[in-house]
DNA sequence: TGTACATCAGTGAACGCGCGTTCACTGATGTAC
DNA sequence: TGTACATCAGTGAACGCGCGTTCACTGATGTAC
């Protein structure tokens, strides 16, 4: 039997105690990934998997709310960053239509990757301010529509809003229903992007 | 203060005990709408909303998933239902694609006038043996395909599985981004059925 | 250089709550004789 | 026709659990003098 603060983890150094915060992100990121379907994301398990008392949370968020909108920016910036990346990987003499295949299977692939994770970010109904709208930087929504507008088609919003939507619906629906007898998830979308935007 | 059986409701007559599961399953549905995104549809939740003390719900289920199974099969029908009523009603000298726009439209308008129950039905991780596959009679999807080989199109499933992940994410994205600046439904259904299966 | 002290990072113990579930009970209703 | 009894439909009271949150506390670390 141990007592005293040692118990559950060594203390930050002084100054360094902004670090539990970001620790308390990533386990609940985690957590997110394991639970994957469950809602079950409770402080006291994200604090457990932190490896520390359950008050010890209130040391950086004020309440359950704020962790999870920190989760949601963090994931954000992520699933962001790797769309940005699988652009930046294509070769520069692509066609406008690669683009946009190229960054809608980065979205899919964040999203079967993360279904927990990507749960927070689309799965459940943003509270006031909390919409990708209002993040700082392009939305993934502004990445997909910037690469639709390249291809020349004449109502680019409304082509990116028919694929995101389809995007959404292929994530979910095949985290959800896994034994239905899917076809290949590429080339539903390759079949898709070419339905709506052309070769 | 009251005291005895009647304190909650009055019983059922003799032979008249299954009313009170339907009467479960009824209140488990009302409270999915009320609810909408929230996952709080608790047992005790039930039972009050039924006017019925928390025990009497071992009488007709043997736990909660069994409440959620009755709930499941009994919403999927009323979807299904409302898809066929959907067809019933056209002129029988549509055409095709006006049959499958017609489909498309009912399993939207279901969805999002029921966003807490299409949660349940689509929304979730079915368990095994949950599957829209396992009902009896035609699945939704099933529904949805048959009018896409009525097109004479080449590959019917796979055009049938793209508007299926359509349909899901619009009815999920528009429920639970209000915010988004959302193009009219039934148009962005037009497009897309137009874009698969042509005019 | 030594020491008193403020501050920082975190814990111990407890609260009230709603949850799913169990057990023993009650009161009304139909049935056998 | 009357009455004892079985059955049915449901309740009262309680259980142990994990939850979000609060309050007072501790031990290490840096700082002023």
């Amino acid at each position: 039997m141990m007592a005293g603060p040692t118990s559950g983890r060594r203390a930050n150094r002084r100054g360094e105690g902004e670090r539990l915060r970001g620790e308390l992100v990533e386990a609940a990121s985690r957590l997110l990934e394991r639970l994957a379907g469950e809602e079950a994301l409770s402080l006291r398990a994200v604090t457990r998997e932190a490896g520390v008392a359950p008050q010890s949370f209130y040391l950086h968020f004020p309440d359950k709310r704020a962790l999870m909108r920190a989760v949601y920016e963090a994931r954000f910036a992520e699933l962001t960053a790797q769309m940005r990346a699988a652009l930046a990987d294509l070769d520069t003499a692509i066609v406008p239509t690669g683009r946009v295949g190229a960054v809608a299977r980065a979205y899919c692939r964040f999203g079967m990757a993360h279904p927990g994770q990507y749960r927070v970010l689309f799965g459940t109904a943003g509270a006031p301010g909390w919409d990708p709208e209002t993040l700082p930087g392009l939305t993934t929504f502004e990445l997909l529509r910037d690469e639709v507008a390249r291809c020349g088609v004449s109502d680019a919003d409304e082509v990116a809003v028919c694929l995101w939507v389809f995007l959404h619906g292929l994530v979910t629906l095949r985290v959800n229903r896994p034994s239905f007898p899917w076809p290949h998830i590429d080339h539903l979308i390759d079949r898709t992007v070419t339905a709506y935007v052309g070769r």
